[in-house]
DNA sequence: CTTGACCTTGACGTAACGTCAACCTTTACT
DNA sequence: AGTAAAGGTTGACGTTACGTCAAGGTCAAG
């Protein structure tokens, strides 16, 4: 007794092109074909089904499926992986969903400071990726290892101190002070206090050529867009260099 | 001043196979195009690039990014509704891992329930669209309704009742005592009893064919194999079903 | 004999690129 | 100037698990 692909599709809850799908990667076989080509199954495929259907609904790909069907793998031992990697997506999601809702936050609170999220510490170091020979070819493996050990906290404070800088940046750019001024130059101290925390730059090593490095920096800050959309246009970078020159020429 | 497409890919932080995809679907066109064909990216294109990027880490996808970027769509509105979506996702993975840890835990117990995940309030209710024009038509909806108004919790206990009155089937099948002994005759009150609380089935209406729905739900035992691989074989689905037979007759 | 209802084998589409393959350009070096 | 190493271009297939036509046989019923 055996029943036609549309019959146990639905007794199983599927579809007939599922079946069809299984039987040509060979997960099911039908357990007789006609001389027409018609597929049919007998019971201890509808149970086989079954258990396949069940293990697709807890998340498993069908080869693991497969593989559990031909007791090449254990069932615990597969369910058991999966789990690990369920637990990871859930993490992946949950820390996801933080972004996205800050994003939103700061979308809400001030436009300006969108672009924020991505000029964290990877621009930095990513920035040296492009002239690393100039100081140092571990830079950015130093760097890089720096940020990823930081936990999400130490993260979050550092975006913190650098949206205020890029805040007091704009302010002063837009305010139309001179760029050699007292307050200005207060903010350039502060840029480069900032700049000595990221590891494996001149600014954090002692002896470092900083002042070469802090000038060079502002060259580029003019030259890449990405900074002047953090910074209020190119204006906003043209006047950031030219703070950190004089600063860099008059205290490094 | 523009840069290859390699320079701005390893500026941005992705791979020049991505920009080109981004040019094939039109997200993000270079700047400018050599009479070679090779593409150039100015800095405006940079930082859109960036910003396509940040969203797409947020989890955002291309077309959902493309209607931000072209103004169709406001960026809040689209990451609310991203986040919604998220939420639903993060939702189906917890109880995803639920269930596989139930599934663990059940196999690790014993291997004999494990196909008994299956084997809920849908299977019956499954099992009658079958058969349903016999009994009304509408009980599939009832049934299904009811399963899915039901809390983990109630759930659980329902299946919990379902698993003992499984074992016990089973115990009783491989003892070798007869379907119209005392014991096996109050295993069927029970089974009845059980078929009693789910709505839409005869058992259940007031009135209804009892003693017919019963006996022809025994047949039906016999007939699907899903049941005998619950019940211990198809002796066990055969046993069951002579049980039920007999208290039919002299209870119903 | 003619409908339907059901079956079959292709084959495209899906999300977002990774990864060759085959071939042309530019850059750098002898 | 010649050549080899980079780097660029356009296809096109592969990935997950089927959904969805499309074109054309098969079977049960009237």
């Amino acid at each position: 007794m055996d029943w036609s692909i549309q019959e146990i599709a639905k007794m199983a809850g599927t579809t007939s092109r599922t079946l069809r799908h299984y039987d040509d990667i060979g997960l099911l076989k039908p357990s007789r074909t006609g001389h027409n080509g018609y597929r049919y199954y007998d019971g201890p495929a509808l149970v086989q089904l079954q258990r396949i259907l069940l293990l697709r609904e807890l998340g498993l790909g069908l080869p693991a499926i497969a593989e559990v069907l031909n007791r090449e793998t254990d069932t615990v031992k597969a369910l058991s992986g999966h789990l690990e990697w369920l637990a990871r997506e859930q993490d992946r999601l949950t820390r996801q969903i933080a972004s996205v809702r800050q994003t939103i936050d700061t979308l809400k609170g001030d436009g300006k400071y969108m672009a924020q999220d991505m000029f964290d510490g990877f621009d930095h170091t990513q920035y040296k990726d492009e002239v690393e020979e100039r100081w140092g070819k571990d830079a950015y493996a130093t760097s890089d290892s720096w940020w990823r050990s930081m936990s999400p906290d130490e993260k979050q404070q550092w975006k913190d101190r650098l949206q205020k800088l890029s805040a007091d940046w704009i302010a002063a750019a837009e305010s139309g002070v001179s760029p050699g001024s007292a307050e200005v130059q207060d903010l350039a101290r502060r840029h480069v206090e900032w700049l000595r925390g990221i590891p494996g730059t001149p600014t954090a090593a002692p002896g470092g050529d900083v002042k070469g490095y802090v000038t060079g920096l502002g060259e580029m800050y003019v030259a890449d867009p990405r900074f002047g959309a953090n910074y209020g246009g190119e204006a906003g970078a043209t006047f950031v260099r030219d703070a950190l020159r004089v600063y860099a020429e008059e205290n490094l």
